[in-house]
DNA sequence: TTTT
DNA sequence: TTTT
C-alpha cells in the first residue's frame, strides 16, 4: 500500500452502545462503533457552560473487529487510530447519500482504555488490545532491531 | 474549552480547487477546502495497481481562514490538524441530511507545504503559516518558559 | 506563535511514579511525569514473547501542571499531547549532556483516562481534565461558530 | 506486536544534512536523519521576534531506509511518523549516556513532501514514498474491503 | 518505576 | 476536483 498524503484520525472516547457486528462474505467480522467525544465551554454571551457531544461512526475490520466484539461494550473507553472514508449509498428515495466513517484496519489501531464496558458482559475483559500492525512469521519485530555493524544499536535499555 | 475525549484529524494533501471563502455575520472569513489524499495498492486477484482518492471537506475559521484565502490555491499541498464535526442540514426534499467536515479553528493548525498554489496568485507566497494557538498579549510563549527555581530549565539549546 | 514544521508527540501510558512538582520563579508549577508505554512481540528465533517498556519524560507547564499535581498519581493512565524538546545541561564532569522531554504547554493537551491514580489521594478525582487551549475572555469558543451569512452553519446537531 | 499504550511522534520538517546510511549485519540499511522544526514568537518583554529550532534524530529501518537513502537530501521536507526510543550508550569516559530518537519502522511512515532536496542529487526524485504498512502477498489491502453480507460496503465512491 |  |  502506498499513500500520497496523510489521512489520519485519532479518537479517545466512549461507546454509546454495544458494538454492532456484521460479517463479510468471507466470514470476517466488521465491528461498527458509535463513539462520543465532547467539549464544553463557557458561553461568552450568557456566561453559561455549554457542552457539545460529537458522535463518530467507526468501522473496524480484520482481527481487531473480533477484539471489539469480545471486549467492548456500551460505555467502554477506547483509543482509535484510523482514517476517514466517505461512502456513497442509496437513500430510500433513490437519491445518492454520503456518510463519513473512521475506518480501522491493518493500518490503524484500537486500544481499550478500561477493562469494563457496562460490566454486565460475562465475556468482558480487562484485556488491553491493539488492532493492526501485527507481525507475520518472517516480519521483524519493530523493537527488535539487530545491531548495525560497527554501531551502537545494541539492546535497548531505557532509563 | 474543556474536552472529554480526543477528536483529532491530521491530513496532508492537495487542494482540488481554490478555497471557497464565505463570511460570518461578524465579517470573519470561513474558508472551505477540498483536500485529496490517496492510496494505491496491488490488487490481489488481478495483480493490477489500483488507486483510491479520498476527498475531505475542511472548514477553516479565524485568522487562518484569511491565510488560506490569500495563499492556498488549487493544487497547493497543506498540512491540516483539526477535528471532526458532523452537521445536520435540510435536503431539498425537507429531509435531514448529515455532512462531516474537518474543522480547523484556534485549537487546530494549518501549514502550507509548498509556496505555490497555481503560481498565478500575485499574492501567492512562499510563506509558511500556522492557524491556531496564537498568543494574546499576556499569554506566555510556549517555548519561552522561564527557569524553575533551583533548576535547569534555562535557555534551551538543541544539539 | 508561528511554526515552521510540525513537532508533535502523542502518548497514552501510565505513570511510574507520582508527579514531581517544581516551581518557576513566577510561582507557576511545573509537573514532571514519567510515563510508560510498552510493546510485546514474539521473538522470531526463540518463539518467546518479549516485552519492552519505554519510559518518557514529560514536563507540563501552566494550569495543566496544577491539574497533574492534584489528580495524577503513580499508576494513573493519561493521554498526553505535546512536543519534543531537547535540553542541554551540564554533567557533573562539566561535560555537555542532552536530555529529551515531551513538553506540554498551552499548545498541548493532557487528559486523565481513569479517575484513580493510586486511590489513596484524598484529592484524587474522577475528573477529566484538559491542559491547553483554554479560551480567554474574548476568544471564540471552538465549537460555537456563528452562522456564516446565507449559510448553514447553524447549531450543530450530531446524529 | 501488541502495544500497551500509545507512543507516537509526528514530524514535518527539513533535513539539516544528507541522510547517513549505515548497515545492519543482515545488510539492511538504517538511515539516520537530522530534521529541523522551528517556532517563532514575539518576546513579551522586548517585543522582538524570537525563533527556536528543534533538531530531531530520526532512525529509519527497513525498506523506507532505502527510500530515504535514494531520495532525501539536505533541505528535503518530510513527513515522519514514528515512535520515541531512548537508547543507552557508553560515553568515552565509560559513563552511561542516553539518547532519544524517533524510530520509523514497519509501524511508522515517511513521506517526501517535495521532490527536491538540494537538487544536486542525480538520484534525486520527485517520487512520493511511504515507509511502513506494506502488504505482503496474502494480506488484505486496507481500502479493498469486500462487501459484508446484506450490506452496503460495496465499492467506495467518494464525492 | 506503570499496566495486563 | 488534487497530486505523482
Amino acid at each position: 500500500m502506498a499513500q500520497r498524503g496523510i489521512n489520519k484520525v485519532i479518537l479517545v472516547g466512549n461507546l454509546g452502545a454495544n458494538p454492532e457486528i456484521r460479517h463479510m462474505p468471507s466470514g470476517d467480522a466488521v465491528a461498527n462503533l458509535r463513539i462520543a467525544t465532547s467539549e464544553s465551554w463557557r458561553d461568552r454571551a450568557t456566561g453559561e457552560t455549554r457542552e457539545r457531544t460529537e458522535w463518530h461512526n467507526v468501522a473496524i475490520f480484520g482481527k481487531v473487529a473480533e477484539v471489539a466484539k469480545q471486549y467492548l461494550r456500551k460505555g467502554s473507553k477506547v483509543y482509535i487510530e484510523g482514517r476517514l472514508r466517505t461512502r456513497k449509498f442509496q437513500g430510500k428515495d433513490g437519491q445518492d447519500r454520503y456518510t463519513t466513517e473512521v475506518v480501522v484496519d491493518i493500518s490503524g489501531t484500537m486500544q481499550m482504555l478500561d477493562g469494563s464496558g457496562d460490566g454486565q458482559a460475562g465475556a468482558g475483559g480487562r484485556q488491553s488490545t491493539q488492532a493492526g500492525r501485527s507481525h507475520g512469521g518472517g516480519a521483524p519485530a519493530p523493537s527488535n532491531h539487530p545491531t548495525p555493524s560497527g554501531a551502537d544499536y545494541d539492546d535497548d535499555i531505557p532509563f
